[in-house]
DNA sequence: CTAAACTTTCAGTAATTACTGAAAGTTTAA
DNA sequence: TTAAACTTTCAGTAATTACTGAAAGTTTAG
């Protein structure tokens, strides 16, 4: 394969991630800036990320800032440079762990409090529409309760332990 | 509990659970017509939902539509009345297993494709630069692979086989 | 038929979300 | 110190996404 070839491929796949996160409520830049830098071989440095994808300063920093938060991108310093590097993780499993260990802090959890909360309040069963609400709000507050689990405990399995297991299970 | 705080809590559930919704890339009053149904205890009609949500016609039902798309509402007519109803799935389980499906279908086929497609390409393994790429498609691709067989005979299974066996495993 | 009851469409608009770029802030080498 | 190198912020703007409501379309009872 060419050079040419190469980088329109690598191109098709940056935009590729970037659609996919943008359904998966993931804003567009961030997973393409995260895609960039998994595909990358050394870190790279802001004005890289700008030039390759055509975004200006802010938002490039703005995105940056969020994937560290996010834990899938760390900020490397080399001695007698003052630029700020970024690498990603690329390691998939470990990627996956990160994803799936701050979606559940930030999304999962907040929605499991609600659904306790507002679950326990005392509701009058003898009328039928809370009831059900009653009813409905409880067998989604032991799923999602339930899933959050199951999710935390992979989250925090080694992946030589977990995908034999699920593949011999599931495939 | 009174009137008046039943529907406040169902108010404060629907926005919460459109809120939900918004963070993993559902529109919030698709999220939050599905919440209203969920907890209506008799199918609804257009009127009813615009009334409830204070939303247009036209919006009423497109996303109806949607979610009729999704699998997650079904439509309902009785003999006699020239409306139309719309009745949501209630089962959390069966809840889930179609929404699995269906982001599976939608979201991770084509993207499953994408790697499969791009990393079958033959690269310079030579080229520091392409080999990582190369590695790191081939990587993805078998992760989500794994994932979607995984996902997909999950959504197939019974709920009373996986979870039990789920919470045995994993909690 | 046909007119009332109901559903769908879609052009225009509003709301939300993301982005730009210049200015302010920070750090460090000399 | 201080000035160059670099990073962050944020007000203004652009792009995207969602919504409205009136008009067109469809169905059915009579």
């Amino acid at each position: 394969m060419n050079d040419a070839d190469f980088k329109k491929t690598r191109m098709e796949f940056i935009a590729q991630w970037g659609t996919l996160g943008s359904s998966w409520g993931i804003n567009r830049t961030m997973a393409q800036i995260h895609a960039l830098l998994m595909i990358s071989v050394e870190p790279l440095h802001t004005n890289e990320v700008m030039e390759e994808l055509k975004v200006s300063r802010g938002n490039a920093n703005a995105n940056l800032r969020d994937l560290v938060g996010w834990g899938l991108v760390r900020r490397v310093t080399y001695p007698g440079d003052r630029k700020e590097y970024f690498d990603a993780e690329k390691d998939v499993w470990t990627m996956f762990c990160t994803i799936a260990r701050e979606r559940k802090r930030r999304e999962i959890d907040p929605v499991l409090k609600l659904l306790k909360d507002s679950s326990a309040q005392s509701l009058n069963q003898n009328d039928a529409a809370q009831k059900l609400f009653s009813d409905q709000l409880s067998e989604l507050a032991d799923f999602v309760s339930t899933a959050d689990q199951v999710l935390g405990k992979v989250a925090r399995s080694e992946k030589s332990k977990v995908m034999p297991f699920l593949l011999k299970r599931f495939k």
